[in-house]
DNA sequence: CTGAAAGCGCTAACAG
DNA sequence: CTGTTAGCGCTTTCAG
């Protein structure tokens, strides 16, 4: 920057004035200056300027999910990503694997960065270690995850909800043998899932203590092996719920290596890629991450807007996509 | 800091000493300062340190993709944050929907913030405007796509070899009249994928001024209808290559509306997730864009450690990957 | 409309 | 082993 001035023959102040826009500078000065930054090939620094400057904003946020490469959290990071650009600001992302010792050493990191804001899924049991931070100013908020000893703007899908939905339309298409299959059980997002579907099937007056309910699922091949146990068994249901999609993929290949696929009801929670181009399509609750990654995006910047109204929780509605095996009527086919 | 220095009772560079991890410094004081440090709940401000430091190293790299909610873009991010995170560098990533415009803005926004290095895939013509930052100082590392104008290490897929082993795959199960469909053929990567295609089927010699040649395809819908036409057309290909993604799905779509999935062969370029749950699977060549963003990181770091070498260009090598749809012989189930 | 002086939080260099 | 001084590149404040 002194550089800058010096070619210009005009003051530092001078030159910050014209590059950062600011008013009161006439015509001609910013010309000689706006030309020797670009024969220099001059740029701000943004962070040595953060250093003296009021608002102390870096216009950086930090997303911090459970793995970037995962297209629910790639949707979501393009959300947040979507939203950022409209504000000058740019997204640290990171991935946790569903680590929580990761969780605590990628925080800390993005701390030191001096994010502005912090989005972020958690995985550890509690949040309250964050108190501290959020009342230092940093702006937090929580998604797809419900966060515990600490009061912070959080979006989520409509696990509940959605679980209820499916539960449902199974039951609307006759079906009274519904097994569950669900992911890590300590996941806040599978239990309300569980909860959800339950509380449904309760209500047609079905004995939830039957319902064949099998939990911890982490991977395809276990969810399918999981899934075939259930097929062979005695008493097998006539139609499926899978709650996470690694689970509904184990599912669906446990059915064709059966040749039950048109026999077997089945309902996926979040979308498949090309779900529609299998035989028969996969029914599915579709999430929207895209829209909870801008929502959390809308309420970090609000917040960092001033907003100091109550912390939000927002839900994001789930949508079903009727594709053909989730309309698929119990004895089908055989 | 001036806090945690006056709470230890210790000068400020003590301070600086313990949260750094620089020797000389007693158990004791260390003790006491890593005390104040965790009552005050403090942390080091990692860009004002890097004002003063000498390395001047912001360890943040900064990357530039198609989305980051594409499959392959979140594939590179992750292979690039795996290995940045060893080195304890945060990566802002940014999108740009392939918009030269966009470009611009993006890579003058991450100068800004003064990362170490620029890992990204480009969309405009010409990169020689990179060649003064790069001179700063700045890594460029260049992913996906040749640059032009500037010399700089470069990590892509290797197409031309892929896309000829395509051809000799479709030409090894007896076609003679294959169809090549193409994204935007502006981009160097559908260049060297249609280029590899017809070199390897003039190498059976097939003329490929009579090949059946269809670019500038740029989603699921119009490739399907590109597809569909020439399916109709009175003398339709045995064979079909479609060089990427969307494409490839389009014509799964237009050989099953006209139940041809059996009798047409049909390889794509880059995987598609569930393509092997499919009827017939889809014989594809898989790229590995995982490690692509895991080289591009370690030219990075290698050129931050002080690598003057020549440029690389290291060639990432694709996997063909036989599901079915790709060893259908002509005038199969007819 | 413009510039000089002070200082943001930190680390390099050096002195003790 | 520890502390002091200077200054990184910028913006604030305030005086012209």
């Amino acid at each position: 920057m002194r550089d800058v001035a010096a070619l210009a023959g005009v003051g530092l102040k001078t030159v910050s004035r014209v590059l950062n826009d600011e008013p009161n500078v006439s015509a001609a000065t910013i010309k000689r200056v706006m030309d020797a930054a670009a024969r220099l090939d001059y740029r701000l620094n943004l962070y040595a300027g953060d250093l003296k400057r009021a608002d102390r904003r870096a216009r950086t946020i930090g997303l911090i999910v459970g793995s970037v490469a995962n297209p629910f959290s790639a949707a979501v990071n393009r959300g947040v990503e979507d939203v950022a650009a409209t504000r000058a600001t740019a997204v640290f992302a990171s991935s946790l694997d569903e680590d929580p010792k990761q969780e605590t050493r990628i925080i800390s990191e993005m701390l030191g960065r001096r994010v502005d804001a912090l989005i972020l899924t958690t995985v550890k049991r509690n949040q309250s270690h964050l108190v501290k931070e959020q009342e230092r100013g940093t702006v937090l908020v929580f998604v797809d995850r419900m966060p515990t000893g600490i009061a912070a703007d959080t979006i989520v899908t409509d696990n509940f909800e959605a679980a209820g939905t499916a539960a449902r339309h199974l039951l609307e298409h006759g079906h009274r043998r519904i097994a569950y299959l669900g992911d890590d059980a300590q996941l806040w997002t599978a239990q309300e899932r569980r909860r959800g579907f339950h509380a449904a099937l309760a209500e047609a007056g079905i004995d939830t203590s039957a319902v064949p309910t099998i939990e911890d699922q982490r991977d395809e091949a276990g969810a399918a092996v999981a899934v075939g146990r259930l097929l062979d068994s005695t008493n097998p249901p006539t139609a499926l719920f899978t709650a996470q999609n690694l689970v509904t993929i184990g599912a669906i290949r446990a059915l064709r290596d059966r040749g039950l696929q048109h026999q077997v009801a089945l309902i996926g929670f979040d979308d498949i890629s090309l779900a529609d181009m299998l035989e028969p399509g996969i029914t599915v609750l579709a999430q929207d991450p895209y829209r909870i990654g801008r929502l959390a995006a809308e309420r970090a910047f609000a917040r960092l807007d001033g907003d100091r109204g109550e912390p939000q929780l927002l839900v994001v509605p789930s949508r079903l996509i009727s594709r053909g095996s989730g309309e698929i009527r119990p004895g089908a086919g055989s």
